[in-house]
RNA sequence: CGGGGUAUGGCGCAGCCCGGUAGCGCGCGUCGUUCGGGACGACGAGGUCGUGGGUUCAAAUCCCGCUACCCCGACCA
């Protein structure tokens, strides 16, 4: 087969790039830092979005959508938010443009000159908890439960296809509650929302875990976080779900009236899950032909591929073609059948593999003859001849084990590269040879987490179900309980 | 912002040192043969060589300026 790609043990990050691109998920702009996100990439986008919107709902939570330009002024009510941010925003400082009499096209047209420059969001708390500061007077108010999925933009410095781009797409879930315990509560069930989504639909185990305090969101009390492992042994972090506290409540002058007569602060949430986990699944699953999707999140779960030469063989293979892809849709299953006389059966198995469908039919005259159809599944590169009997059903259960197949590779691929650390040097190890997660005790100061952060590697989390042990901070030797995992990171 | 690099048909590159007709691969179009793992042949279309200036009879090539993009660091979902 001709090569398209460049390997992933001769460049990772090239790698990675090719695919992206060859496989038509998304390419680079005219805008620096921003990614036109194809129809194809788009397609998996919406699986996704799909599949949290219905999770997102089925516990309570409803849409809304609040401004894409935020008041300055907005940003500096809240201190720690405001450190984190102020780096990486666009800001808006005119809103009129006019010709340029001196030098042609176009100027900035100086008396248009906003009162107030306007932020571009790169988060929406602020403009958000001065919307509910209107919403709520009484407990009775309580809980806010919404989301809403839109664009932000960080200025960062480089950007990468999905992983980091100036431009991205997520969802953000902004909840306001009577209680501190219920507010907990929320944080940790989106939490495991996104545990259960990565793992269970795009097939990408987690390390469920809190953040260190210098790692923590700005503006969070507390932020969960889950970690995944890349093939290249990086760790990528996946989704977040931030307990707010009292913060921005107190920052906007958010208070309400509880059940005992009293006036309180509202608490808070926040949580977000964005464009970035199509690179995240791009980097766990996929090899140097192509990508390899979980079927549940593939936007073509089966494709038939024709054979045929001169065109009167090709009624009869249409026609069986037709009345298998009308089976599997009656399932529920999601199938093409390109039968594109332009390209040929070769250039499409190729093309197929790189994006990455899970099955693959192909049938020729021979197998109108036998009555059977040649299934290739794209996780294992197995072919296999069948009966077209009973081939519907066969594949319905194909695609939810090769969904657990997938995840179970890259389960299995997580053990192999998690290791139990109890010395500096054994880290060090672990960073410049081996890669993947490092657990190691760690005795909670910053102190210590800023020497490991000089590896280049960082507390990527401080596991939940992490067991208790007795045992001593790599870097200072004092006594500690639990292990953190130590990895690099995207 | 510090260090390095690149800019030539749609894409990837050569040509530049040593100035003199702009070339290769892929892709694209037409026709034919093909079609069970990215087919082959013939013909064809497509580039004011990033940009502004300078040197010269002559500049993709030499000199000066500018711009954009890429890679490596600091920042980050």
């Amino acid at each position: 087969m001709a090569k398209v790609l460049t390997s992933k043990e001769e460049n990772y990050a090239q790698w990675y790039n090719d695919l992206v691109l060859k496989s038509g998920l998304a390419e680079n702009s005219a805008v620096r830092g921003c990614m036109v996100i194809k129809p194809y990439g788009y397609a998996i986008w919406e699986k996704m979005k799909d599949e949290l919107d219905r999770m997102f709902k089925e516990t309570g939570h409803e849409n809304a959508y609040f401004p894409l330009f935020i008041p300055k002024s907005f940003f500096s009510r809240e201190a720690q938010h405001v450190e984190g941010f102020a780096k990486e925003c666009a800001v808006v400082t005119h809103y009129r443009l006019k010709t340029d009499e001196e030098n042609g096209g176009l100027m900035v047209d100086p008396d248009a000159k906003l009162e107030e420059e306007l932020i571009v969001r790169p988060t929406s708390e602020t403009i958000i908890w001065n919307t509910y500061k209107n919403w709520v007077q009484s407990y009775r108010d309580l809980p806010i439960l919404i989301n809403q999925w839109a664009n932000v933009v960080r200025w960062e410095m480089r950007t990468r296809l999905f992983l980091r781009t100036t431009e991205f797409l997520w969802q953000e879930g902004h909840t306001a509650h009577a209680t501190s315990k219920e507010a907990e509560e929320e944080t940790i069930q989106m939490a495991n929302i996104y545990a259960e989504f990565s793992e269970k639909f795009l097939g990408i185990p987690v390390v469920l875990g809190n953040k260190t305090e210098s790692e923590k969101f700005a503006g969070a009390v507390e932020t969960l976080t889950i970690e995944q492992l890349m093939q290249d042994g990086k760790a990528l972090q996946g989704g977040t779900s931030h307990f707010l506290g009292q913060n921005f409540a107190k920052a906007f002058d958010v208070q309400f009236t509880n059940k005992e007569g009293k006036l309180d602060h509202v608490w808070a949430t926040s949580w977000g899950m964005t464009t970035r986990m199509i690179g995240a699944l791009i980097m766990a699953h996929s090899d140097n032909n192509g990508l390899v999707l979980p079927p549940m999140v593939a936007p073509i779960q089966v494709v038939i591929v024709p054979i045929y030469r001169g065109n009167d063989q090709f009624p009869a293979i249409a026609e069986v073609a037709n009345r298998i892809k009308d089976q599997l849709k009656a399932l529920g299953i999601s199938v093409k059948f390109d039968d594109r006389d332009t390209q040929k059966p070769g250039w499409k198995f190729a093309e197929y593999e790189l994006k990455g469908v899970p099955v693959r039919l192909a049938l020729g005259p021979r197998d109108i003859e036998n009555e059977n159809v040649e299934l290739a599944r794209r996780d294992t590169l197995e072919k296999k001849v069948l009966p077209q009997e009973g081939i519907a059903e066969y594949i319905k259960s194909l695609l939810d084990e090769m969904q657990e197949n997938i995840y179970k590779k890259a389960l299995d691929f997580r053990s192999e590269n998690t290791h139990r650390v109890d010395t500096w040097d054994e880290l060090l190890d672990v960073l410049e040879n081996k890669g993947g997660f490092a657990l190691a005790h760690w005795d909670g100061t910053i102190e210590s987490e800023n020497k490991i952060k000089d590896t280049k590697a960082t507390i990527r989390c401080i596991p939940l179900d992490g067991e208790e042990e007795d045992g001593r901070c790599i870097v200072s030797g004092k006594p500690s309980r639990k292990r953190v995992i130590i990895a690099k990171a995207y």
